[in-house]
DNA sequence: AAGCTGACTCGCT
DNA sequence: GAGCGAGCCAGCT
């Protein structure tokens, strides 16, 4: 399967979130001029394999469904810490959130 | 063309 | 703070 026009959108601005940054699901697709983070989601499930698809987090900071663990490390690994909660874990946005326009 | 599904989000309890 | 339900968009069948 080829990447859609969306999905290499995503690619594209996935790949230059610097490390030690993170952006949300909604805020990829804001960038992009679109209101759909499940296809942001989607495009990273199917293609993230070339991208940093980890600093990509959910709406509050929480970790991606089902990819927590191998999130988790790679975050710390670029010295994002990682809190733990109940409902699965999860970064600081007003720390780490990137911002390149503001 | 119509319907279903999904690495989502927001509002309410 | 945590759990549940409805809403939205893009892609695939």
């Amino acid at each position: 399967m080829l990447p859609t026009p969306f999905a290499e959108q995503v690619l594209d601005l996935v790949a230059t979130i610097p490390a030690g940054r993170v952006l949300t699901y909604g805020d990829v697709a804001e960038r992009l001029g679109s209101r759909a983070p499940r296809a942001v989601g989607t495009a990273l499930a199917r293609f993230g394999g070339g991208a940093p698809w980890w600093r990509v987090v959910r709406a509050g900071g929480l970790l991606p469904p089902g990819h927590e663990v191998r999130a988790a490390e790679l975050l710390r690994a670029e010295g994002i810490a990682v809190i733990r909660s109940a409902n699965g874990p999860r970064v600081d946005l007003e720390n780490y959130r990137w911002r390149s326009a503001g």
